[in-house]
DNA sequence: AAAAAAT
């Protein structure tokens, strides 16, 4: 099965091909000739299974055709944050290069007018947040009444995140003969009731999950104490040839005060979370997708659909609390057929955390071991009396963290470094394989000397969407 | 338990 073999337009195939994609992945063979035939859709599916495309190329086919209009959009895209409405509106701008398309991207935390103008002006798609899209039907500054085609997109996610409601609402200002598609990782009730309610004679799609079956990703836990963690992350990140990872936190502070306590031990680390402000959520991502940082420190923001190319490991500093944002967070590495690793920190309070993410994704989580390191007997230090007084020390490493510095591994670290970590003999741990180490493909073309890259390796960090 | 999203 090929692109061309679905029923899009030359202009469209032009622009598949020179994005680099001649095969369709299983959902965009599945989705796009019915939503070309307007069918309604659910879409059991997450990113990485190319869901973005499956809509956004047949949705330019179908946009080619008609006209403008001011303050009324021809179609809809519902994303649950900024940053996927925004990566969803970078995939539309790449695919519909050969189309007279105007887009409009609604999201908060950025100034009105533009959007406003744009509305204006009259746009064919609309992608955006619930909030601001609300905000803006609020003020008069949008019709829906002419909006023939809309996508609700993570709709699971937008039901974590309260935003039913606000879905209800709107589905009910558009005409109600539009075309709806909706994608969602798994299909609560609430989700299935909004389904039965908004989309008629749906047609059916579901895509294995690519993250809980997806044997690109070696996957690891690691027993830890609460205070061996920085330790352990800075050991594996020195020596288990990382060369971008993004590092998961459950809590913004914890996501804060990693990143600075990484960014002392001279890594190359950037963050973000909720509370940073648009620009710098923008610019932090940027600079991870530029090679400009090579380590992000991330909040579950970060969690869902983002989908930056290369990303070696994916570390979960905290257990999620959610098994379902286990699947989403280790599904940020091995995308695109690459090969990626992701650990798991544990500590004896995530016993059970852990064990509802084997539950869901259905195998045991082999126990890679820190022979040596500070981490090793977990259980015993987390079991251990909390009133021990020892709790009120700094744990070791943050208050003074050169001392902490694990020695050089002698392997290649790609790692980028802001600064030559002094090199200790003392306190090797060593790390005892429970398997052997993926092939090291897209680590080929990393200097084998720290310092000495500070740029993106060539066509390493881009935007994908198929 | 937390994070996210309108201001």
């Amino acid at each position: 099965m090929k692109f061309a073999d679905l029923g899009l337009s030359d202009e469209l195939l032009q622009s598949v091909l020179d994005a680099g994609y001649d095969t369709p992945t299983a959902i965009q063979a599945q989705a796009i000739p019915s939503v070309l035939m307007m069918r309604d859709i659910i879409g059991i599916a997450q990113t990485g299974t190319g869901k973005t495309a499956s809509f956004v190329l047949p949705m330019i086919d179908i946009l080619a055709h008609g006209r403008r209009r001011a303050l009324m959009p021809r179609s809809l895209i519902l994303e649950p944050t900024r940053e996927l409405a925004a990566q969803v509106a970078e995939n539309f701008e790449k695919y519909g290069k050969n189309h007279d398309l105007k887009m409009a991207l609604l999201i908060g935390g950025v100034q009105m007018g533009d959007q406003v103008k744009a509305l204006q002006d009259g746009v064919d798609v609309l992608i955006a947040t619930p909030g601001r899209l609300m905000d803006l039907f609020e003020r008069g500054k949008i019709m829906l009444n002419g909006c023939s085609l809309l996508v609700i997109d993570e709709a699971d996610r937008m039901l974590d995140m309260g935003f039913i409601p606000d879905i209800e609402t709107i589905c009910s200002k558009l005409p109600p003969n539009r075309q709806t598609l909706l994608f969602s990782a798994t299909m609560p009730p609430v989700i299935k009731k909004l389904a039965d309610k908004f989309l008629s004679n749906p047609k059916y799609i579901e895509v294995a999950r690519p993250a809980s079956n997806n044997s690109n990703i070696a996957q690891h836990k690691i027993h830890v104490s609460t205070r061996g963690k920085r330790e352990a992350l800075r050991h594996l990140l020195r020596t288990d040839n990382v060369s971008t990872a993004i590092i998961f936190a459950n809590r913004k502070t914890t996501v804060r005060e990693l990143a600075k306590s990484l960014q002392q031990s001279g890594f190359s680390a950037g963050e973000i979370h909720g509370d940073m402000d648009q620009n710098a959520r923008n610019a932090e991502l940027q600079k991870f997708k530029d090679g400009a940082i090579s380590i992000l420190v991330a909040s579950d923001v970060a969690a869902r659909g983002l989908d930056v190319k290369g990303v070696s490991h994916v570390f979960n500093y905290d257990t999620p609390w959610h098994p379902d944002d286990y699947v989403h967070r280790i599904g940020r590495t091995g995308r695109a057929g690459a090969s990626g690793r992701a650990f798991t920190f544990v500590t004896s309070e995530d016993a059970e955390a852990i064990a509802n993410v084997e539950k869901l994704t259905g195998m045991s989580i082999p126990v890679f071991t820190l022979e040596g390191a500070e981490a090793a007997p977990a259980a015993r230090e987390d079991a251990a009396p909390r009133e021990s007084g020892r709790r009120e020390r700094a744990p070791r490493g943050e208050k003074a963290p050169r001392k902490e510095r694990a020695p050089k591994a002698a392997a290649a670290e790609p790692v980028v470094e802001r600064e030559e970590a002094p090199v200790r003999e003392a306190r090797a741990p060593r790390i005892q394989r429970d398997e052997p180490r993926p092939p090291k493909d897209v680590l080929t073309e990393l200097p084998s000397k720290p310092g000495e890259w500070n740029g993106p390796v060539p066509g390493f960090l881009s935007v994908s969407a198929l």
